[in-house]
DNA sequence: GATGTTCCGGTCAATTTCATCCATCGGGCG
DNA sequence: CGCCCGATGGATGAAATTGACCGGAACATC
């Protein structure tokens, strides 16, 4: 994970479509040593998946919300966990630290779809005790780009 | 924007890497006629980019918190904005409802960095009243894939 | 301390796969 | 009956993948 593999990162998170030739200009190398790079970045688990990037807007997700939980302590919180992974809408879901229990990021089509979110998916669930809704009303910045760190030498 | 295309723009979001002929078996259609479906889809800005999708701990930045912060109405929000905008370890910035301004998604490296980003970047910044840090301890989930919506029917 | 060997990484060239383009065909609607 | 949109198939072109060769560094040997 040296300077090069930061700059391939980087670039492939901006446009992963590019193709090996422009990759291997801003990497300052060959194109198939360009290519062993990006292999590697994948086997080693740094590069997951290639994806599509949607316009949450175009794609009929134009509601964004940020929901805080309070989840009593208990098996119940496995329950919730799995609720959470299952539901489409729950883009992430964190444990936090704080007076809250879970941050959740919802994306949904409009306020009716919330309305029905809020009660019959999360307040449904039990050891639900407060539920805090934090309704986007403007995104000022909505990236996936990591900041790739400069990284410890060893590795 | 029917079934199909809600079909592809999941199938894309999954795995962008597999190529028009697996994507023609779940669309139902031809290779070519699919990837008529994929650019028209580009053209119309549904997809807005192709992109690796990356480990956040590969990549070296284990660190999620999400910070809420109020800010004093004013022209300082514009330069708010803009010094989140310029802020790589911002992943996302959102002007929310209730009690707080703003809400960011911000990822770093380790607890110095977001001692150095609080203070630095955040408090430094005029207009910023108060600031709330919920630090992520799991995360339960984290994904990108939209939950495409069964769409009006127009368009 | 110098030399030879081995391993890792990069470059170059050739093959093969894949996407794109173009022409044709069938179905739906005016 | 004619027009238009969408799907199919084949040909062209560019891209990625593979293999063999070359250079440098680290280590062991002499």
């Amino acid at each position: 994970m040296d300077e090069i593999d930061r700059n391939i990162t980087v670039a492939l998170q901006l446009d992963g479509s590019a193709g090996l030739a422009e990759l291997a200009k801003v990497a300052g190398l060959s194109v198939s040593a360009t290519a062993e790079r990006v292999k590697r970045l994948e086997e080693r688990g740094v590069i997951r998946a290639w994806r599509a990037d949607l316009d949450p807007v175009a794609a009929g997700c134009p509601l964004l919300v940020h929901i805080l939980v309070t989840v009593a302590p208990g098996k119940d919180e496995a329950a919730f966990r799995k609720a959470m992974r299952r539901q489409a809408a729950v883009l992430e879901c964190h444990a936090i630290t704080g007076d809250w229990t879970y941050l959740l990021k919802v994306r949904l089509a409009d306020l009716p779809a919330l309305d029905a979110f809020l009660n019959d998916e999360l307040r449904a669930q039990s050891g639900v005790q407060r539920v805090g809704t934090l309704l986007a009303i403007a995104t000022v910045k909505e990236t996936s780009i990591l900041p790739v760190a400069p990284a410890d030498p060893e590795e």
